[in-house]
DNA sequence: TAACGACATGTTCTAAGGTACATGTCCGAT
DNA sequence: ATCGGACATGTACCTTAGAACATGTCGTTA
């Protein structure tokens, strides 16, 4: 569960209220921990109740805004430092990826050029992200600094991510007209399991892992 | 929800049992999709009632086998066909490398070690199935071809993650030896939100997002 | 002044994910 | 012969995620 310190990290750049923050989680993190205002209200709450931020104002319409606790900045920093990074990536395009020979050719490739442009653009848009945090549009206080460095990463991961949707615009799968029709009944009476394992997310274990 | 169509994309691929699936769908899907048995068997059941897999054989030790049926086949098919894909990156990696102004630099700097080490590794892991395939090691079944495209992807993503995390110890925020101490207490009584969205996710959305 | 949209905070319910617990079988090695 | 480990399937419970519902305020503009 990192909604909680995603929380935390973002409150100790200064104070907000749920409702602020549930703007700038959707911002800033949207594309890499989704969250909506309920869950963000409810674990507000709970860190209040558990001492990690406090209650610093309460303005117009209600509204609360929260400060960080020393508690809680020792929290943030005991979670970045001393927990083991999950290095699992949850994304569907992998995940459908395994499953192209069930698709048709014609549509894979309709399927493939879709990612591309939509990796394109991400990429793209993270690009211009990180060229305004150097041209100092945003400053350069730490937080911005972070930001650039998470922005570089989204810059390099969609533009890998396109161009592996192009790279694979040129794979038989892909390549082939709807041939004789090997994926139109597949798998019927057959064993599966061609041997060892093949794409794997447990061997490079190295002892980092989930949080 | 996505096991339900991992699941049923797993057992097109031939008849298999809850047992060969929880193994395999940690083998290839793992990295991906994380599933731990209780759900896959709950799910196979759900399945099994919907009329999408049925029970080829029942074996030893009460092994229940499944085979995919038509309907079945067309449920994944019209779900990699017909449904949008999510395109959210839950990378734990990124969610903390928005906090890194958090991190004294040293600290920092042992971070992205470990994380590029992690990255290579894992990149380098990827290349070898890869390389595997293109040699013919596991024949060149359709499956075995998607699977061949899915660690492409393994190897660009992890590949790119490798570079970020290197490029990243040049970064300010980790070249400062631990400065005037900037971090020290950040944010107290500072307002937050820098101007407009630094990093985001919302934006490059071309309506093609969430399943 | 009335209406609308952005601000603001919640509850409730359902589904999905994850851990722990529980049970039993078959096979090979000691 | 018995013991351990891989095979095999599940239940129970707790936490997290997500969608839908519910309510009210403040400021601007028509």
């Amino acid at each position: 569960m990192s909604l909680r310190h995603g929380l935390l990290g973002l409150i100790a750049e200064g104070p907000a209220s749920g409702y602020d923050l549930a703007r700038r989680f959707q911002e800033v993190l949207g594309a890499v921990w989704p969250a909506q205002h309920p869950k963000i209200y409810a674990e507000l709450n709970r860190l209040a109740d558990e001492g990690y931020i406090e209650v610093e104002s309460i303005g117009a319409r209600g509204r609360k805004a929260y400060r960080i606790t020393d508690a809680g900045l020792a929290e943030v920093r005991s979670w970045l430092i001393e927990t083991d990074v999950d290095h699992t990536m949850r994304l569907q395009t992998l995940l459908r990826s395994v499953f192209f020979w069930l698709m048709p050719p014609d549509e894979l490739r309709k399927h493939l050029a879709r990612e591309a442009a939509y990796f394109s653009k991400a990429a793209d848009f993270y690009r211009e992200i990180a060229e305004a945090k150097d041209r100092g549009d945003y400053g350069d206080s730490p937080p911005t600094q972070s930001l650039r460095i998470a922005a570089e990463a989204g810059v390099r991961l969609h533009q890998a991510l396109a161009e592996w949707a192009i790279w694979a615009q040129s794979a038989p799968l892909v390549t082939e007209e709807t041939q004789g029709d090997a994926h139109a009944r597949p798998g019927v009476g057959t064993a599966p399991d061609d041997g060892t394992s093949p794409d794997d997310g447990t061997s490079p274990d190295d002892g980092t892992e989930r949080t």
